[in-house]
DNA sequence: ATTGCTATTATGTCTATACATATTAGCGAG
DNA sequence: CTCGCTAATATGTATAGACATAATAGCAAT
């Protein structure tokens, strides 16, 4: 029958774009197009693959995301000579970390004042000398045992609702994910021996070298909150790419 | 003078797919669209900024791969309820990362050998209990001073040419980076302290506080390399979202 | 040789249309 | 009430055609 509403309208194998990235892919790891090496331009593609452009375009652009790939106008699309390996690693709510594991998530809160910090911290938010600001510290536990001491500090013009916030039911971290809208921030991984009062605070022996990762997180008006993790020794903090 | 402009968009010159992700960001901020809401359908967007619905696509598609907004066929778009972030950490060439900052590289091979590793090796490359594996342990340097230890194991099977590779003038990370295609691998920081060898490595106090980077890379067929990089006391991995 | 214009070219983006696909809502039979 | 079918619907993808934009190459004038 000459039936037009079959699927398959391209002769051969329907091309969708990942099949053309995967096929990319192929022909980089083949070292069939070798790195630095330019490829043939989107039209071409197109052609040989039987589809337009436009879906060409939607499988390179995907690879030059991922940095296999660098492309220019005008200059084409060629093999990144260094593949510049992304590591993403997902900064989820410390609650959720835990309870995803099945274990009991607890937190209980050390320390709440509000003073002017000091310059280094001033500095990571921004603030003036005379500027006082919300500081935090938080012992969060799975299990009962210790997970991460928290060090936070909030700029309070930033966020003013907080003053009403108890953290009994709801622990600083939440909280900021959930009623702070921010635009981006950075981290920082780093490393520290344990002192006597990380190694109290974390049940581990006084030298252990102890992952840290400090947080700052911006809107488009000022940097919110500032914050060093701590986590208890042995943490591994693990992602995929 | 007059507040002439209710307008409700950007109108007229650019609507592009990146005019519409920052409103959609904006009223998201603005706490228009609240967390979990469900958000304007495609056409009903590309009828309110005035543009094909495939502009709309792109810019959601955008925000949803950000984690901002899930997106499901049928049940349409609504606004992260926990909105994941996601910490992007380039995992550079180690010379590039020296030289960038305007410093000397250089590396020295510690140790080569060729010997079936210890099971906890075995299992990271998923070898069985008789097979060789060559064993690097290369150090390198900044400006002279010690950067990172790499301790390294290599399977011969996925890379069979590394045989010839004396590592005089390219170090062992460069020349896998450039040499062995891969698909994927995964990463996993921790921390520990500097023990004497350590120590005597990488110019440090016994006992200090270390990045750890551990990090299996694999190709369709098998794991490739198993690499653990320590990192010189009070070297901090940093990122921006 | 250097500068400056212009044409060329490959990617970037937008449009309008069409069909595919996953998921839900609704309805009818058991 | 539940199961199973069907219709409706929002996103996902593909297409041809068009124009925008950046970067290059070539050529001309100084």
């Amino acid at each position: 029958m000459t039936s037009s509403t079959t699927s398959s309208t391209i002769n051969g194998t329907t091309k969708t774009w990942q099949a053309i990235q995967a096929e990319v892919r192929k022909r980089i790891n083949a070292r069939l197009w070798k790195p630095g090496a330019l490829i043939p331009h989107e039209a071409d593609l197109a052609l040989e693959f039987g589809c337009a452009r436009a879906t060409v375009n939607r499988a390179l652009r995907g690879l030059a995301e991922e940095g296999l790939l660098t492309r220019q106008r005008r200059a084409g699309t060629r093999v990144a000579l260094n593949p510049v390996r992304h590591a993403r690693f997902e900064i989820p709510v410390i609650r959720s970390e835990i309870e995803g594991r099945g274990q009991s998530f607890g937190f209980a809160i050390l320390k709440r004042e509000t003073l002017v910090p000091p310059p280094d911290v001033r500095a990571r938010l921004k603030t003036g000398a005379k500027v006082a600001l919300l500081h935090l510290e938080t012992l969060y536990t799975a299990d009962g045992a210790p997970h991460v001491f928290e060090d936070r500090w909030i700029n309070l013009a930033a966020v003013p609702s907080i003053d009403e916030e108890t953290f009994v039911t709801i622990s600083p971290n939440e909280w900021l994910v959930r009623e702070v809208p921010f635009d981006g921030g950075d981290f920082t991984f780093s490393a520290l021996a344990a002192t006597s009062k990380q190694a109290a605070l974390l049940a581990c022996e006084l030298g252990q070298g102890l992952l840290v990762l400090d947080r700052s997180t911006h809107n488009a008006q000022a940097v919110v909150t500032s914050v060093r993790l701590i986590f208890h020794a042995g943490y591994r903090m693990h992602t995929q790419i």
